[in-house]
DNA sequence: GGCACTTTGTGCATTCCTTCACAAACGCCT
DNA sequence: AGGCGTTTGTGAAGGAATGCACAAAGTGCC
């Protein structure tokens, strides 16, 4: 009773990674390759083959036995899975020093993600041109949302703002939110998140710096 | 023949959570609080209190059964763990969109990251003054490394030349590396890596409304 | 001083993820 | 057409992370 292959059920862990290996596919296919096997492809995208094959697995069998992948098919397969081949409107909320950098950022407008509202808190940011947009009012999230068919927010706030953003982007009905503030949101269920921390990541590389460095005072090298 | 309660074989899942443990404290003593049970602050953190505990007993006892942790003293065991009393100098490789607006953002400097260091291939943007600091070329970063012991090493360039901005901190000898650009590094063993991925979160957020569009159109709500 | 209450620290079960090992399936060459 | 070499797809094993349940250890009240 499935049509499709069903997207459903696919672990998290793989979910994570299959943007990985579409990049790596648009590598491959950069270089003018048009046949690809697991091998190849995964060092391109920093895993091992097996982890590769079995994540495709959760999309479908799209692979030829002796022979690989066919780049131009399993892109589309990925392109179709990730969703997209369809616009993404995206809103970001605080215009701040990273929020403006992420509305100037050109990652966003690769692949279907277009920036198309900006919004601050603060009346005196409001009306500020930054781009090809101007910085509307939080007032104006829902009605935006709504006639822009904005699915995904980006909250660029500071930590003590971020929940407010992030409980207006809900209730404006967006069904995805990525955040660059350091602290935990309380979401309801059917809301998406992903947490992008700069800090965090400087914290855990210093840990491993340290441990690294510790462990080679006390082991030997080699 | 452990002096202190070893840092070693701490898993991986912990270091990533042990920066949020460590914020979620500072957000408790801004409230003046002293005393915390880990319900209080596995909620503060986004976490289940077990997991909480478990994380902190991977560096040794320092709650109090019946009362719970004092702030103080475990927002330095933390603080200590993950190396944090001590100054991190960073350097910034990559002076586009990306990396200028890493070198203004302030959450670097936060808890003993200063940039310290900003490089350039490109001898047109060599030179350039950007807040504090002066662009210099990729040439001088063995010695800025030595001399300012840089340990860090950020890469903000475009993908392609990642690889070439990640081997030239290497042989500087530079220890971590946090990456920006959307491909996998490769790296020698001893070198630690994070990378953070704006369009992978993106696609992953993608994914999930998408399917969540799709699980809502099929089951029942409730 | 003892008892009731609270909260930590942890062995154990469970779930999730990764890796291995190998059969199934394909192209190609003769 | 048949056999050989290659590469996929996957069941099963192994490992890691999470959550549960409870004993151990402390405080405070009577």
């Amino acid at each position: 009773m499935t049509p499709l292959p069903s997207h459903r059920d696919i672990p998290a862990a793989t979910v994570t990674r299959l943007p990985v290996y579409l990049r790596a596919l648009h590598a491959v296919a950069t270089r003018g390759v048009t046949r690809v096997s697991s091998e190849e492809l995964a060092i391109d995208a920093g895993v091992r083959s097996t982890q590769l094959r079995k994540d495709l697995s959760h999309l479908g069998s799209h692979g030829v036995r002796g022979v690989g992948y066919d780049v131009g098919r399993l892109t589309a397969e990925l392109t179709s899975a990730l969703g997209l081949n369809r616009a993404w409107p995206v809103a970001i909320v605080g215009m701040g020093n990273l929020g403006r950098a992420l509305a100037a950022y050109g990652g966003f407008a690769t692949e279907g993600f277009h920036v198309v509202a900006l919004l601050d808190r603060d009346h005196a940011i409001v009306g500020e041109r930054i781009g090809e947009l101007t910085v509307t009012a939080m007032s104006r999230l829902p009605g935006l949302v709504r006639e822009l068919g904005i699915a995904i927010g980006v909250i660029a706030t500071p930590a003590a703002s971020a929940q407010l953003a992030a409980d207006a982007l809900v209730s404006a009905g967006v069904e995805a939110i990525l955040t660059f503030a350091p602290v935990a949101l309380t979401l309801p269920e059917r809301v998406s998140t992903r947490s992008v921390d700069l800090a965090t990541e400087l914290h855990v590389l210093a840990f491993l710096a340290q441990h690294d460095r510790l462990a080679a005072d006390v082991g030997s090298p080699g």
